[in-house]
DNA sequence: AATGTTATCGAATTTCATACGGATCGTTAG
DNA sequence: CTAACGATCCGTATGAAATTCGATAACATT
């Protein structure tokens, strides 16, 4: 699908606030509701947006402590890295884990209360997974930019 | 705040999906509609919740390409921090930066639309950033796990 | 020019969010 | 023990929103 301006500029309000109604849409993007809801209509049917969320403030949830973990296996057998990937989509601290090229082959980010939490995690849940190399843990001390929206 | 076991429910159906109506979840949390409404007005009052946001399909719209690129400064001189995060906030291409302990003072998330694209991108923008010293790219090979919602 | 497709619109309808008043429950102060 | 308070709950009412519909306009294809 190709995206004009207005779908382009849609999207990117959407990304921002997805509570906005289709009447402040509207005013915003010079159209009337019924085309603003049938664009929108069509770019869910498309695909193109995949959910709605609500994002929480991590600090208020005791989950302010945030983890980047770089993890090797020992083997990189088809069955290792399924049997690895399946364990890890459980752990709930994990909130992403991407398979990557280079010296490690995952990255993982992990949130979690505190470095006692963390402690805890990387005991009795990550270093349990059945055929995990070596890891490396670098502890985030800010952040500067966390955005979930695409310029499109 | 505490929450009890309702509210937790409840945020774990709005972090899934925040277009579920207070009637549905009325029925999913066994409360009535009201009920339901002065839960979220509170929990939204308090700041737990920070915002609504529509998430895209990275792969519909050409930026599947996903890098994780590990970064250094020449010095740590509170200005040369400050003036390198006021720039790379600006840049679109990376949805994430965070500031971290280790080897490398950030890592950034990087999505594009192909490793030309990356290319580009760092030609011209990444490099051309201030007091930037060194930088390590690692590739997205496959993306295990993805999800912004915290299981409290 | 004729035809089919797509996007647009306003009006009508259905569904929702929100405000309100009152009931219930647990806690605390007297 | 009980009175009073705050927090939470409920059902109803209503204004606002989403959604449907039929008609018109724009646009591409032949």
């Amino acid at each position: 699908m190709k995206f004009d301006n207005i779908d382009k500029k849609l999207l990117q309000l959407l990304q921002n606030d997805c509570k906005l109604t289709n009447k402040e849409l509207s005013l915003k993007l010079n159209l009337s509701v019924t085309a603003v809801y049938e664009r929108i209509k069509k770019i869910e049917k498309e695909g193109i947006i995949s959910r709605y969320v609500a994002l929480l403030n991590r600090n208020k949830i005791e989950k302010g402590f945030v983890v980047f973990c770089h993890l090797k296996l020992t083997q990189h057998t088809r069955e290792f890295i399924s049997q690895f990937e399946k364990e890890v989509v459980q752990l709930n601290e994990v909130l992403e884990c991407f398979h990557v090229s280079g010296d490690y082959d995952y990255i993982l980010k992990i949130c979690v209360k505190d470095m006692e939490e963390y402690r805890e995690f990387m005991v009795t849940k990550l270093t349990t997974l059945q055929h995990i190399g070596s890891t490396h843990s670098t502890f985030m001390i800010g952040q500067v930019k966390n955005t979930t929206s695409f310029v499109i």
